[in-house]
DNA sequence: TGAGTTCATCTCGATATGAGAAGAACATAG
DNA sequence: CTATGTTCTTCTCATATCGAGATGAACTCA
């Protein structure tokens, strides 16, 4: 050990080299969701350029990591998952469609082979939106669309089903089952379900976000007290709703999201007992 | 688009060249902890080299990104992390004492600024391990041990508290606090704390486990019933433990880990409700 | 031998859950 | 306007789970 590890250290620094090292690129790719029609949607663009032109794929893309080559400004990871997400769809970023999202980390993808180009490493973001205007295709997308997730054929292995039309590219199917998998399992925890619903939302719609993301039905009455016995889940507004639903039924009451930010006890979805093992 | 997008992806692959981008740089660094005395330890080593030479961190090292400047081997992230525990702490991987830690990703940290000699995205690991025997150092380490994690005086932002003997290099207190958090909000669900026993253990040893990680005691008869009766979570030997405890008391029966991969219902801690809000 | 500790099990009241029922409010078809 | 069916909201009741405490037997140590 030295008694100045300080000068030891600006040494160092003068003396380093990054590009004595192999390359890797940092990515970052975000698993957007949304409910339309009652059904669950993820963001996906249509890549215009090579590698994988044409097929689908999350948004995404390189990292700024700030130097002298292209003259950015350094940002963080969440910083490029938004300012992706904005560029690739039209939506805008403060302060507008994409002020509300709920956006948190999924996890890195870095298997060797992953990006035919070289080295990659993904940081993915999981963003839960409510519901946003249709995008507009930019930066390197030749398309911008919200699609059904069930119409992407997904299996459990991450794999994407034979005959489906929408092919995803580069291992994006498994990015985009693992956030699946990550939203089912925190709506049960975390009050992440009024992120879907619009500021002021009734107990029936908190109730349809359940059964898109979970994929089946839950019991409405049960549903309902559990909702309200959950401290800081919701909050009255005092208000009820000016309509009825669409098919009939009295006038529901609107809620806020509360200021919990863990669900206790949980709201456990009935099917888990066959996952346990 | 092209009607034949492979002779695009072709021509494109010949003309990219990755030096004419900012450089990044990926590490792994890895949370290892292990129960020692009954307190939660975690492995560190002290640096030996600069930036924050002296100072102690979590073991971790760039990622091979396998090219031809080192002429090193591709490998995954995981690989890479069970390499440089291997490396710095001289424990032997395959089948050795590293063979029965469980590794899961924690995340990855890349806010601009927080290595000083240039962009570095860290991709952090989680391993929870056995008793294992004290550490060598190797690599860049100077030195490498298991440390009590309430010496090193985490706070809740992820800092340690002015006076603290072991400071943490990079932004190594807050990896640490993460991967604490997630340890222990990870023992109520999933059969993690076995992964922290011998193959055959005993009920009052999972508790201390249990009692280690979440810093709290726990009622011995309530938690009996409990680890009993999820389904999977432990399965009887039939077998008895040699001796009584240290102060007394009958000889505890032994146990495995059983096949559930997910505690159903799950052993929540005493202390949840504070975190709430 | 005696005192103190611990394992393992049991009891009891409080709380949470699943399934079903019922009344009131509303939309829509006729 | 009326009749029918749907939906919101609140109840009831049986069952499952949880926290707290108590108990007897087995064991260590002084």
């Amino acid at each position: 050990m030295t008694s100045d590890p300080g000068r030891d250290e600006s040494e160092f620094l003068a003396n380093y080299d990054p590009r004595d090292y192999d390359p890797v690129s940092v990515t970052v790719d975000v698993v957007a969701l949304t409910i339309r029609d009652g059904a669950l949607h993820v963001l996906l663009v249509r890549r215009g350029a090579a590698p994988f032109a044409g097929m689908w794929a999350l948004p995404g893309g390189f990292v700024q990591a700030g130097g002298p080559l292209q003259g950015t400004e350094a940002e963080d990871l969440s910083e490029a998952a938004v300012r992706e997400l904005a560029e690739e769809t039209g939506l805008s970023a403060k302060g507008g469609e994409l002020g509300r999202v709920h956006l948190e980390q999924l996890g890195t993808y870095g298997a060797p082979g992953r990006d035919p180009r070289m080295r990659v490493i993904s940081v993915a973001y999981l963003a839960f939106a409510p519901e946003l205007p249709d995008p507009e295709a930019g930066g390197d997308a030749a398309d911008a669309a919200w699609v059904a997730v069930g119409a992407l054929g997904l299996t459990e292995a991450g794999d994407q089903r034979p005959g489906t039309t929408r092919r995803l590219a580069f291992d994006h199917a498994r990015i985009l089952s693992d956030g699946l998998e990550r939203a089912r399992a925190k709506l049960e925890y975390a009050p992440l379900a009024t992120a879907f619903c619009a500021p002021e939302f009734t107990i029936p719609e908190l109730r349809a976000v359940y059964e898109a993301v979970w994929g089946e039905e839950l019991h409405a009455g049960n549903f309902h007290r559990k909702v309200l016995s959950v401290p800081g889940f919701v909050e009255s507004t005092g208000a009820t709703s000016d309509k009825g639903g669409r098919r009939g039924g009295p006038r529901p009451r609107l809620y806020r999201a509360g200021d919990a930010r863990l669900l206790h006890p949980a709201l456990l979805r009935p099917s888990r007992e066959e996952e346990i093992r």
